[in-house]
DNA sequence: TCATAACCGGAGGATTATCGTCCGTATAAA
DNA sequence: TTTATACGGACGATAATCCTCCGGTTATGA
């Protein structure tokens, strides 16, 4: 595969997570070639179809996620505190919300298997981190990992802007509320 | 008016009102007519464009709102714990999120005098009930009612199905915390 | 430097979704 | 019973998005 081709290929997808993340899914794909610089044409060769493109954004999210939560788990003996909510601050920035949106509405088919075993495996990475987490008592001793997730994607849905322009950093300040709440409820 | 007509002209922002509480906004009007269990005809004669039919959905529950706000004002001094309490869950049974969703949508052009100064009354209400919750110390002392609603309004978008299905009952959790973390944040 | 295989862009026809009008029919009200 | 008011839904118009096709460009290796 030709080298200029390779970054083509990586701009389409680095395009299409950031038009997802603002607009929450269903985006037109002449706007993911516009604005990764690209020609439509560029796009269909990459991509057979959107599903296709979906899943790379998915796939690419999702490793972001591992990464992330490796990190967690690494620094969780040592400073807790600081660990978790430097975790937080990284799955807000994932745009965690904007892939949930995504997948359900483009991949409203079901899931690719591909998709599903990332998933299945980064669910379980957080799972066992979130192990620290619980014994220093930062989160309920029953909290689960994918409902925690779930609760950041819920949390950090792409907002119309009316609302960012409203009330801005509102997500960080209910994450932020969220992550009290479950230190509130973990030591009460 | 015929009596038919108005019961008709009802059915449609009830029908408009759960399709958006649903979905989240750009609903297809022929949908709504369809839900409402009138032709898309009677549709049109009653309002004369989209931006119409939005605007009495967001009059209709900013009322909504202002009769929730006006009963946590009443109950707040007796027992301001589970008045608040009562009052949280209406607002989540608001559909808030679609609101917004909504007025964002379709009401990008700016909204009309009328609903914002029903967004504005409906604000200063919430505003004033909120001094005695914050006197109970169930908020801090400086939670802004815009902010307030803007953050149910976040937690209570409407989720794409396999969210939903994923984890039931995320949403109630979600605003449980946010109040627990309101409350730990009003201690601290 | 050159040959060539790999790759690109974007115009434009096809497809699909939504809109909003029109008119023959039905029904509430007096 | 009469009639003004209101209804339904088919249908042509409009708009958005899709995705293929092909003449032209560029990276790569000798």
């Amino acid at each position: 595969m030709r080298a200029d081709a390779v970054r083509r290929r990586e701009a389409i997808v680095r395009a299409a997570r950031r038009l997802f993340a603002e607009a929450g899914g269903s985006i037109a794909l002449d706007a993911v070639a516009e604005a990764a610089g690209v020609g439509i044409a560029t796009l269909y060769r990459n991509f057979e179809s959107r599903e296709a493109l979906v899943e790379q954004v998915a796939l690419a999210i999702l490793s972001d996620l591992d990464d992330a939560t490796a990190e967690l788990a690494e620094h969780l003996r040592d400073e807790p505190g600081p660990a978790w909510q430097a975790y937080v601050v990284r799955l807000v920035e994932l745009d965690l919300g904007a892939l949930a949106a995504a997948l359900s509405v483009d991949l409203a088919g079901g899931l690719s298997v591909l998709v599903q075993d990332a998933q299945t495996h980064s669910l379980t990475q957080v799972e066992e981190a979130l192990n620290g987490v619980r014994e220093a008592r930062l989160v309920p001793a029953d909290l689960e990992a994918l409902e925690f997730i779930v609760a950041i994607g819920i949390a950090t849905r792409p907002q119309p802007l009316a609302v960012t322009r409203a009330a801005p950093h509102m997500v960080e300040r209910l994450v932020g509320l969220v992550i009290a709440g479950l230190r509130a409820e973990a030591t009460s």
